[in-house]
Parts: C-alpha cells; structure tokens; sequence
DNA sequence: GGGCCTCAAGTTTTT
DNA sequence: CTTGAGGCCC
C-alpha cells in the first residue's frame, strides 16, 4: 500500500504530472496541501534529487505546515527540499548577492513602520504638503509600482506630463534612494531586488535555475506580477513549474494580488495542463451549496463546481440582532452552550471583517467564556512598547541603523528633541557617517549646546549595554535594557492601566529570545534580529490550545473549524460600504464576495451568520441591512432565526421626521430619498414615494417574493420569499430630507436621531435635568448644573461637580442623572 | 523641549 | 469612539 492509493483520481493526476507547467485549480478543502506535499514524495520517489525542489508559499505558517507533512511523508531527503515563503527566500538569496546591485549583504528589512517613518521624512525633505501627498496614499501607490516591477525611473518617465505624477515619481525615487542609503529594503524590495538581480546577473540566476528544476507555488491566486517574474525566471529553462491556487479565493488584491496570473496560466504557458480538484471534504453539503450559491454571483471565474459526499448537516444559520452587543453575547453564549454539552473551545472561531469589531466581541467573551479564547489582532511586532525594545537591540546589535536610532534616542525621555536630533541628523548627511556615529561626536555638531551632553548619556548606555551583549544572553541584555534605560519606569509612568500588559508583551519577547539561544546553534543577536519583520503573529498560532478564536476573514484563508460564526453580515460593513462606493464597485464587491466565500467554506460542521441593525462606527450609531451575500443564498438554504428576543427599539413606535413629516403609526407620507451608501443597498438616486409602511411591504419585494430588486446597477430577480425576513428595521425609517445640507434631525420613538450625510448620529434630545439640578456622572461623580445651552445638534451642559471640578461637556455623551 | 490642544481620519494586510 | 500628527504656547 502506498501513500498515493488514498488520493482521488483528480489528486492522483495532479501529484503524477512531473514535468512541464501545470495548473491545479484547487476549490475550498478539496486536499490542496495534501496534493502539494504528495508530489513532493511523488517527485523523489520518481528519482527528483530533494536539492532540486522549491515549494513556495505566502506565510511562514503554511511553510511550517507544508515542511511538516513533507518530513512526515518522505524519510529520506525532505531536509533538502527547499520550503519558504517568497520573501523568506529573497532575503536568502539577497544576503548572498545583493552587493551586485549596490548594497551591502547586511542589509536591513523596513517593516511597515519603519517604512512609514521612512516616507514621513521623505515627504518632509521634499517639502511636499503632507496634506496631498499623504504617508500612507504614497506607499500605497509606491507598493503597487513594486507589485508591477516599475522602477522610479520608468514611472517617472510615463509621469512626465502629470503634476501630480510627477511629484509621486519625486516622492518614489527620494524614497528608494533613502532606502539604499540606509541599506534597508522594503517587504516588496525583497522581490523587486531579487528579480532585479536576476536579470541583472544571468550567472547567478543560471545558478538558481540548475538548483531549482521543480518549482512549486502554493496559493498562485495571490501572487502579484513581480512574483510572477521572479517564478517566471526561475522556471523559464526547465518550465517544470506546478502551481495551485484558487481564483475564488483571491482576497488580496488590494495588496496587488494579480488575478490574472491564474486566468492566464495557460496563455503564459502554453500547454499547461490545467487539473481541478473539486471534491470537498471539509464541509456539510449545506455549507458548501450556500458557498456555491454566493460566489457564483462573481463573473469572470475560471469556473468550479464544489461537491461534497458529506452529509447535508444542518442548515445554515442566519441571526440578525438589534445591536452589535447582542450579536456578541449571542455568539458567546452559544459557544458556551457548545462546551457545556461537551465540545471543545477550539473548535469554534469567529470571524468578521474588521479589525474594530473586536472590541465588542472581546468583551462579551470575557463575560461569557472567561479567558478561552485568543484573538488574532496587532501583530506582536507592531506594538510599540516590542518596537521600541527592538530598536534598542538593533542600536546596540548596529549602529547604522538610524530608524531604530530616532526611535529609541528620546524614549524614555532624555531632553533631546526634534531640534538637536535634525542637528545632528543633518551633521550626519553632511559628513556622510551614521545618526549614531553623529551622536557619538555630538560636541562637534553645530550649534548643539546643552543637548550635546544628554546625547553623551543615550551614546553611553548603548556603548555599555553593547558591551554587555558580548557576554550575556539576549534575554538577560532585555531585562538590562529595561532597567538602564528606565525604560521600565517610562512604561509605568506612562500609562498605568496598559503599563502592566505591555511589560507582559515585553515578557514574550524574551520567550522568544529564549528560544531562539536555546533552539539555535551559534545564536547572535544579529540573527536574532535578522528575520524579525519576516515574522507575524499567524505563525505561533496554536490550534492545540483548547481557545475560540477571534480574527479577520483575511487571517482564516487556509484554516478550517467545526463550527464557524460570520459576525457582522451586513450591508456597508460587509461588504464594506468602501467596496459599494469605490471607483470600481463590481470589481470590489467581487472581492469582498471571494472573502465572504473563504469565511462560509472554513466551516466544517456549522455556520452562523450574525448581523446587528444597530452598530457603533467611528463614534456613530450606524444602522444596517442585512449584508447582500445573505440574499444571494436562497432562503430555502438558510435557517432565518430573527432576533434573539422582541426589539425593544421597534416597539417604542414610529419614528417621526421633524416638523414637516409628523405621523402616526402608520407610516409617512411624502417623497423619501435613502441615504447614499447608508445602510448599504440603495445609492442616492434610490427614492421613494409612498407610505414607507408601504415601502417595506411592496416596494421593490422588500417583503414579498418574486419582484425585481436592485442595488446600484446590479438587479436579480428575487427568488422566493423570505428577503428582508425580520420585520421593519428602525434604518428603514431613516432618511435624507434636506439634500442641501444633507442634515435632518429625524424622531425616533422618544429619542431623536441626527442624521449627517450617510451617517446617523445619536442623540440624547433635551436633557431631563435644568440649571441648578444635581446629577451624578459616571466618571466625574455629582455635581451641580450650572448651565444649558442648545448647540448644533445636542445640548451643551456645564456641570460643577463636587470633586472633579467644572466640565462642559455635550448632554448626549455626558449622560448624566439627575439625583 | 515638552505638554496640551485641535484636527482629521478611520478596510482587509500572509511578508 | 480612538488614534496619531501637527500647531501653539510656556
């Protein structure tokens, strides 16, 4: 019996295709690592020197897994074969030969940070307005440039008539030339260098290439065009390159994922075969036909058709709530109904689409679950309290590294500020030396005065801890840092309440420094340090650990749970009103739609959709739909569970627009215009006129089946009841009167809702507490009122309280009690 | 130099 | 609401 008998002919025919290109079009948990690691054994076993294998994958995580599986299936050889990230393998092949290309082979990997600090002083040299050409706006367009192998030059060339462009095409090259002075690469210079060597150098990608004769690519759907370059060099000779991916699962073409590089494999290269692997194993049959029935609303697929011999399993749950709350304590409570009854914490996730929504979920998991679970959120890396200790590692591991020089030399605080710094800063470019050898001199830096002898002090600690670093371990050169510095104290004088956490993180790193000296043969602080912004917070997840989980939809591509909740189903939030408003709307929904299609088929046994009506974004209350994937799934798919509980919102009556629009029960007369992207669903053109009780009955089958309904310039006809199922939300009765001003105060029951442009705020109408009233207040404790004044849009309250002293505030914030 | 204030902005992010 | 950055004043 061999490994092989237990693949599927469409498996089997993927890991038996040996030589030449080939594309396996791999659907959502259809055995697509099991297929790579397989052809891996295949290709030895066939008599494929192991030295002569390059997988490729996008994290550190799937090189792990896929190095895992590789060792456990082939007992001979599989240390040989080389398995890495993309970026993993540039940095490896740049400390080899970067200096053809100018730099040194120590060079340092900018992370995004450094990156952004970077551009800032960037844009500050060229005198740029920070409000044009902002930070982000500008890395964003010099990454894309990046994805698509466009050097400052070229772009400056094609920009010549613009501007604008041509401002751009300053800002990219003063950045690149920044980058190479300090001998830093960005993430995106490690593909761009690598491919620039390549064919800058013919021998040494000759010397690749006889390395590499079998190359594979793991999630080809995310691959950009200069990944596809560097692929495309490297397998040009032999065209032995087997890739896989999955173009319904393209999420990251905001980062200049290139959907094409699967749509046109087998125009790039001709005779490529193409094998599709369609059975899933993963999931329910019910699962996998609401998969199906959404992502086939995306054009331009290369076409699959997913099928399962699973069972149906149970329907697909939907559950709209009246407030983002509920929906959190919904989903808590049911996980910790699932454990009750005997199942385990990791064996549910939640998954949602933005980071903010965290927050709330948090909360409720610590109410209702305690401690059992773990978010995926800011990398570890990125928080500052870990960048700052770092940067002190990397001062003292390296002198030349300004970024981390700048960070650290007034943190804690030593009196030098941005004047002595730019001194010595410019000091430095004048002299051609390192900001720290400028600091190391800092009395001959013009006009430094008193700030020369604090600058002494910073230069001192580095030089005393650097000498202890010849001799003590990493993490005890940590604990060193932290208290020479008073780095320690800094944090807790900062900010008490995150003081106590952010030393725990500090606490992780030296774990993992610890690790790192105790797994590693001749462990150095420059190692250490090396392959840090290579690394992310996915990479130590531990599926073993009995915890729920909480992340994005993004960080879930490639995981898969039992039971799967969708949080936040809708409309504006998911897909994101940024995707219904963006030049490209089709195009962006489609996106979002692939990301919705990753998050249904990472379920294996149970799928829970949640939206709230009711959310607070950016300070606002937001009301929404429910999200318009849910409506393209037929209801018959779907087990609608309405609210957990009565609406207490809807039964405190209608709502009533201003003077002009005063209504009963009934409903309102006149012409209503639905507000531009709020809510999601309807644009500005959308309106109404008629009984908005009406609308919700017989307009547009908001309730009724078989009508046409649109959004935007997409419509289909609705196929069946059950749209809109959960009654009327409080959003439909929610409008724009004043198009000038695009501002209405509009009631809602007792309380009215201030609507401003697309958003809604609320408002806590006229306080029921007067001048001379005492009340208490949550923080500030009692007071006294001292004065009530109507402003714009809330009241203003002034309250003198007991022990606090006087504060102006606005009423609706406030929300103050009268005593 | 540093504290305080105001203002603007706010997706997703494997590396 | 939250965060960060720049402006202003001591």
């Amino acid at each position: 019996m061999s490994i092989f008998d237990k693949l599927n002919p469409m498996q089997l025919e993927a890991v038996t295709t040996v030589s030449g290109p080939a594309l396996v079009l791999a659907g959502a948990g259809s055995g697509k690592t099991r297929a790579l690691t397989h052809r891996i054994a295949y290709l030895i076993e066939e008599g494929v020197n192991p030295w002569n294998i390059l997988a490729i994958t996008f994290t550190n995580k799937a090189a792990d897994e896929m190095r895992e599986r590789v060792d456990r299936l082939v007992k001979i050889g599989a240390e040989s074969v080389w398995i890495s990230t993309f970026h993993s393998m540039c940095v490896r092949i740049l400390r080899r030969h970067i200096e053809y290309l100018g730099y040194s082979t120590d060079f340092t990997v900018y992370d995004s940070d450094d990156q952004r600090t970077l551009m800032r002083q960037v844009i500050k040299k060229l005198d740029k307005d920070p409000k044009q050409y902002r930070e982000r706006g500008m890395l964003s367009i010099i990454s894309g440039l990046k994805d698509k192998l466009i050097s400052p030059e070229e772009y400056s060339a094609t920009a010549a008539y613009d501007f604008r462009q041509r401002n751009y095409a300053e800002i990219y090259a003063e950045y690149q030339a920044q980058l190479k002075r300090n001998n830093a690469l960005d993430f995106d210079d490690l593909i761009v260098k690598t491919v620039e060597l390549f064919r800058a150098v013919p021998q040494v990608l000759e010397n690749y290439q006889d390395r590499f004769q079998y190359i594979m690519v793991d999630e080809y759907q995310d691959t950009n065009a200069a990944q596809f370059a560097l692929v495309s060099l490297l397998a040009r000779r032999d065209r032995n390159l087997w890739v896989v991916g999955d173009d319904d699962q393209s999420i990251y073409k905001f980062r200049g994922a290139d959907i094409e590089n699967i749509l046109n494999f087998e125009k790039v290269f001709p005779g490529a075969k193409v094998i599709r692997l369609e059975q899933n194993y993963r999931s329910t049959g019910n699962i996998l036909k609401v998969a199906n029935e959404v992502i086939a609303h995306n054009y331009g697929r290369k076409g699959k058709n997913l099928w399962t011999e699973n069972g149906a399993g149970e329907p697909v749950e939907v559950c709209q709530f009246e407030t983002a709350q509920d929906e959190a304590s919904y989903i808590m409570k049911q996980v910790r109904k699932y454990v009750e009854e005997g199942g385990n914490y990791r064996d549910c996730v939640v998954l949602y689409r933005t980071n903010a929504q965290t927050r709330i979920l948090e909360e409720m998991a610590d109410r209702y679950i305690g401690q059992h679970y773990r978010t995926l959120g800011v990398n570890f890396y990125d928080r500052r309290e870990i960048k700052d200790i770092i940067a002190y590692l990397r001062t003292i591991c390296n002198g030349r590294d300004d970024l981390a020089v700048q960070r650290i030399i007034n943190v804690p605080k030593r009196g030098i500020g941005a004047t002595s710094l730019g001194r010595v800063s410019d000091y430095a470019e004048l002299k051609g030396i390192s900001l720290y050898d400028a600091c190391c001199e800092a009395a001959l830096v013009p006009g430094i005065g008193k700030a020369a002898g604090k600058i002494r002090g910073f230069v001192e600690q580095i030089e005393e801890l650097r000498e202890l670093a010849e001799e003590i371990t990493i993490v005890d050169l940590i604990d060193e840092i932290l208290s020479r510095t008073g780095y320690r104290e800094y944090l807790m004088e900062e900010d008490d309440v995150q003081a106590e956490s952010r030393l725990e993180y500090i606490g992780a790193l030296k774990d993992k420094a610890a690790y790192y000296e105790g797994d590693t043969e001749d462990p150095s602080l420059s190692e250490f340090l090396e392959d840090i912004p290579l690394r992310s917070d996915q990479d130590n997840l531990d599926r073993e650990e009995d915890k729920m989980l909480l992340m994005t939809l993004h960080s879930a591509k490639g995981l898969e749970f039992p039971i799967v909740f969708l949080a936040g189903m809708e409309d504006g939030l998911f897909p994101s009103s940024m995707s219904i408003n963006s030049d490209d709307p089709e195009g962006a929904i489609e996106e979002e739609r692939r990301l919705c299609y990753v998050g249904i088929t990472r379920a294996e046994k149970r799928l829970v959709m949640t939206a709230a009506r009711q959310r607070m974004v950016n300070g606002e209350n937001r009301y929404s739909k429910l999200s318009r994937f849910i409506y393209e799934v037929p209801a018959t798919l779907l087990n609608m569970q309405g609210t957990e509980g009565p609406s207490q919102r809807r039964r405190e009556g209608n709502l009533s627009f201003g003077s002009v629009y005063d209504s009963g029960e009934t409903g309102y007369r006149g012409k209503y215009s639905f507000q531009n992207g709020f809510g999601g669903g309807f644009s500005g053109k959308d309106s109404y006129s008629g009984r908005s009780d009406r609308y919700a009955e017989n307009n547009s089958g908001w309730q009724n089946g078989g009508r046409k309904r649109s959004f935007g310039d997409r419509s289909w006809e609705n196929s069946g009841d059950g749209y809109y199922p959960f009654g009327n939300d409080p959003w439909e009765k929610v409008f724009d009167l004043d198009k000038e001003k695009h501002e209405e105060v509009v009631r809602f029951g007792s309380k009215p809702v201030i609507s401003k442009g697309s958003q809604i705020i609320d408002s806590g109408g006229a306080p029921d507490y007067g001048v001379g009233d005492r009340v208490t207040h949550v923080k500030f404790g009692e007071g006294t009122v001292l004065q009530l004044e109507k402003a714009a849009r809330d009241y203003e309250v002034t309250v003198q309280f007991d022990t606090a002293g006087k504060k102006r505030m606005y009423a609706a914030f406030a929300k103050l009690k009268r005593v």
